[in-house]
DNA sequence: TTCAGTTGATTGAACGTTCATTCAATTATT
DNA sequence: AATAATTGAATGAACGTTCAATCAACTGAA
């Protein structure tokens, strides 16, 4: 018997040799063979933690998830507790850590078109979208009128996720320095041009942080 | 000897046979067995046209890419030619057609995954996105202060594909009639803030349509 | 300390399935 | 009859899964 449980090591080395695979060899070349040889593990270790091939993968976008969800609250607790100060940490979060190694932009994607067959990673895709969303909801409402507040929000993520898509394809020809600039840049503009319409409704600062 | 050169309708029967196939079964289960059944041919046809799976996969690519070409066109000849009607072609073409087809959305992403293993992919995705920006800078350009030309330009640019990519995922949770209006709005948006700064260089109308 | 015994972790060869490709045979067209 | 087009059974390679065998860590009796 092993001094400590050794599944939650095993299954992170599976997982990140996961993530290896799918960057040198796309989603086609992930095998797991592959695998086994990436961590330096056998074939039948993949079925014994994760129940097969598909199973890894699933826990592998969930592993990706989580860390976005991680940077995003990182970023929210270092930034100032103001509306401004939180739609930049949402912008800040979704360029960093994670979501800018090219190890991962693939498999996001990969992600992506697979969400529309697996129910379960189907359900996953939808929370994030919903998270980013009403995230962004919540810091614009103090700073726009009603009206504009939900459209913006749209607008922030739609550019968000394709800023995020374009640095991901073009190697470099687009950096996420850029890209961020760019997005608090309309963040800013948004925020003008709606402030000179009416402030907001009037329950800016809602006693402290709900939740 | 048939009447008529059968290839180009084979050709044809087979990529709109696959598109339909990795629409019902995702990519990994897009098989030569079921783009045959598909199409009511023969497993063999593949080979004698393309040469191979693969060679049909990167035609279908190729195809998506000349029908948003013909979208874009199309549009571009029945607006007014303005810069401002130039920008609502765009923004109309990117949501129309095939693009707006779910049997499409899941081959872009594919396709747009595959991008990064296949050269020949690589160079089609790296055209069809100058492409589009250079449209855009040379639509915005009249319209912008110099410096804020190509920023907004690759703002718009982003915005599309992002709109495009959760109008695709999120099926029916948002409409594409609503990221035409978003991106429409913040090209508004944008215009009259940048016009407030100084309206442009001088060279607006050159002559008649350059190409 | 040593060692046989126990148990959970890990291995990887064997197996069965799936799939792309091939090409000799067949069909259709002139 | 001659030629182009098409078929689909046969082939072999690749892959995921399985499970009997092996290994490693630890226990407690000697």
């Amino acid at each position: 018997m092993p001094r400590f449980n050794v599944e939650p090591i095993r299954r992170r080395q599976l997982i990140e040799a996961t993530l290896r695979v799918i960057e040198d060899h796309g989603f086609q070349g992930t095998t797991i063979g592959r695998i086994s040889a990436a961590s330096g593990l056998s074939v039948g270790i993949v079925s014994h933690y994760f129940g097969g091939k598909q199973g890894l993968l699933e826990a592998t976008m969930r592993h990706l998830l989580t860390e976005l969800r991680n940077d995003m609250r990182r970023f929210m607790a270092d930034y100032p507790r103001t509306p401004e100060g939180r739609l930049q940490a949402i912008v800040d979060a979704n360029f960093s850590g994670v979501q800018t190694q090219s190890k991962s932009a693939r498999t996001w994607l990969i992600f992506w078109s697979q969400a529309a067959h697996s129910p379960d990673l189907a359900r996953l895709q939808r929370v994030n979208e919903r998270r980013l969303y009403s995230n962004l909801v919540h810091s614009l409402r103090p700073l726009l009128p009603a009206h504009a507040v939900s459209g913006t929000a749209h607008t922030i993520a739609a550019m968000i996720d394709g800023f995020w898509l374009r640095t991901a394809l073009s190697e470099g020809r687009i950096g996420h320095t850029q890209a961020v600039e760019l997005c608090k840049a309309y963040i800013d503009q948004a925020i003008h041009a709606g402030a000179e319409h009416e402030p907001t409704d009037t329950y800016p600062a809602q006693s402290g942080a709900t939740r």
